[in-house]
DNA sequence: TTCCAGGTAAACACTT
DNA sequence: AAAGTGTTTACCTGGA
C-alpha cells in the first residue's frame, strides 16, 4: 500500500493507533507473564509472542547463511573498533570508556559517560553550545528507549530507568524541558515494539512496570539505529541491487512483520536514503524537538555515538552468539533460546555486516550537514 | 498535495 | 494527597 520511507521507522511508533486491535494477544502476554526483575533475563516465559508473527510466515524466505567470512564477525567489530578511532581522539575517548565491548555501562550513573565524554569534548563547560553532549540526540525516542532496554543487564527497565539511561547518556535531556519524559512514555505505550512486564510480586519496588523490547521488532530496531546511526552513510553508499520501486513491496515491511529479516530482505542496500540529519540544536531550552530523527550530529558528536550504538551492536550480537544458556532470553523468555538463536543469527549477522559496512562507509564520510531547516522554520514560526 | 512517522502536549485513570 | 506511571487523543512538523 504504502512503503516506510524509513524502512523501518514506520512501524516502531504505533503505525496505528489501536495497537490492541492488531496484535490482540500482545498486551495479554505482558500481563500473563511477570518478568522478575533480577531474573528477568534467565527465566524464559512462556509466550506466544514468538508464535503470533503479525504476518505469520507467508512469504518469506528465511535467511541462509552467506559465505562464512561475511558471517564471520570478528572483523566486524575489528572493523567498528577501527573505525572508532577515525573519528579521532575523541572516538577513542568516547567509545572506550562508554560500555565494554559487551555492551555494559562501565559505570553507573552518569561517571562513565558524561565525565568522560564531557572532559573530552566539552572541556568542562557544561551547557556549552559546542558541546555535542549537550545537543540533540540524534536518535527518536524509540531507538533511546531501545538502547536504554539492550544496554541493561535483564533487558528490561522501568520506566524510571530508562529516563536515567537518557539523561546520563544524552545530557541534554537534563536541560531540557520535562516534556521529554511524557514522550518517553507515550512511546512506550504506543510503539509496538515495547512491550511492558510486570513486575514480579514480591518486588514491587516502585510503581510501574517493567519494559522490554519484542525480540520480533529488535532487528528493526537494530536497523534503525543503524540507519539513524549513520544516515550519510547512502552519500557512498552504493546499493548492490536495483533500488525499491514502486513495484516492489518494502522490504523492511517483510522484516517487520514478520519480526525477523531475511537474508534477502536484509541483503538489500540498506535504506540510507534517509536525510534526517538537520540539525543539532543546543539549546534544549529553545528548541523542543528533544530527539529526532531529523537531527544532524555535530562531527564531535558522531564517534560519541558511534560508540553508544556500536557498543549496543556489538553488545547483542555478543549476546546472540554467546555460549548457549539459560540466559539466552529474550524479555519475554522465548521458549527455546536455541531455535531464536538459529533465527536470529543470520539476521544478527547481516544487520552487523551492513553496520560495518556502514562505518567503513562512514569512515570517509565527515558530517557536514548544513544548518538546522527544521529549527528555523520552527523558530520562524513561532 | 497527501500520507506517514515522529514529537509534543494534555487529559485522564490508576498505582504507590 | 501527591507523585509517578500508563494510556489515549489531538495536533504539529518534516519528509517522501
Amino acid at each position: 500500500m504504502h512503503e516506510y520511507p524509513l524502512g523501518l521507522m514506520g512501524p516502531i511508533i504505533g503505525m496505528s493507533p489501536d495497537k490492541k486491535a492488531e496484535s490482540p494477544g500482545s498486551q495479554g502476554v505482558c500481563g500473563a507473564g511477570t518478568l522478575p526483575e533480577a531474573e528477568s533475563a534467565s527465566s524464559p516465559m512462556a509466550t506466544s509472542l514468538d508464535r503470533i508473527g503479525p504476518a505469520g510466515v507467508a512469504g518469506v524466505s528465511r535467511a541462509e547463511p552467506e559465505d562464512d567470512e561475511l558471517t564471520n564477525l570478528n572483523w566486524l567489530h575489528e572493523n567498528l573498533l577501527q573505525n572508532f578511532t577515525l573519528g579521532g581522539p575523541e572516538a577513542q575517548s568516547c567509545s572506550g570508556p562508554l560500555f565494554d565491548i559487551e555492551g555494559s555501562i562501565s559505570s553507573p550513573h552518569g561517571h562513565s559517560l558524561s565525565s568522560s565524554s564531557s572532559s573530552s569534548v566539552s572541556s568542562g563547560s557544561p551547557g556549552s553550545e559546542r558541546d555535542p553532549l549537550k545537543s540533540k540526540p540524534p536518535f527518536s525516542f524509540s531507538l533511546l528507549i531501545y538502547m536504554a532496554i539492550e544496554q541493561s543487564p535483564s533487558k528490561s527497565l522501568p520506566v524510571k530507568d530508562i529516563y536515567g539511561w537518557i539523561l546520563e547518556h544524552f545530557p541534554y535531556f537534563s536541560s531540557a524541558p520535562t516534556g521529554w519524559k511524557n514522550s518517553v512514555r507515550h512511546n512506550l505505550s504506543l510503539n509496538k515494539c515495547f512491550r511492558k512486564v510486570e513486575r514480579s510480586l514480591g518486588k514491587t519496588n516502585g510503581k510501574g512496570s517493567l519494559w522490554c523490547v519484542h525480540p520480533e521488532f529488535r532487528p528493526t530496531l537494530m536497523q534503525a539505529l543503524k540507519k539513524q546511526h549513520f544516515p550519510n552513510a547512502h552519500a557512498l553508499y552504493t546499493p548492490p541491487a536495483s533500488p525499491p520501486s514502486a513495484s516492489s513491496p518494502p522490504r523492511h515491511l517483510f522484516t517487520l512483520e514478520q519480526g525477523y529479516s531475511t537474508k534477502g530482505d536484509q541483503e538489500g542496500p540498506i535504506d540510507l536514503s534517509r536525510r534526517d540529519l538537520v540539525v543539532v540544536s543546543r539549546d534544549p531550552k529553545q528548541d523542543h524537538t528533544y530527539s529526532s530523527s531529523s537531527v544532524s550530529r555535530s562531527p564531535q558528536q558522531m564517534p560519541r555515538c558511534q560508540a553508544v550504538v556500536s557498543s549496543l551492536i556489538a553488545h547483542v550480537e555478543q549476546e546472540r552468539r554467546g555460549p548457549a544458556h539459560s540466559s539466552d532470553y529474550t524479555p519475554w523468555g522465548h521458549p527455546s533460546g536455541k531455535r531464536a538463536r538459529q533465527e536470529s543469527r543470520p539476521e544478527v549477522d547481516e544487520e552487523l555486516k551492513e553496520a560495518a559496512g556502514s562505518l567503513l562507509h562512514l569512515a570517509g564520510i565527515c558530517t557536514s550537514l548544513g544548518a538546522s531547516k527544521r529549527k528555523s522554520r520552527k523558530l520562524n514560526s513561532k
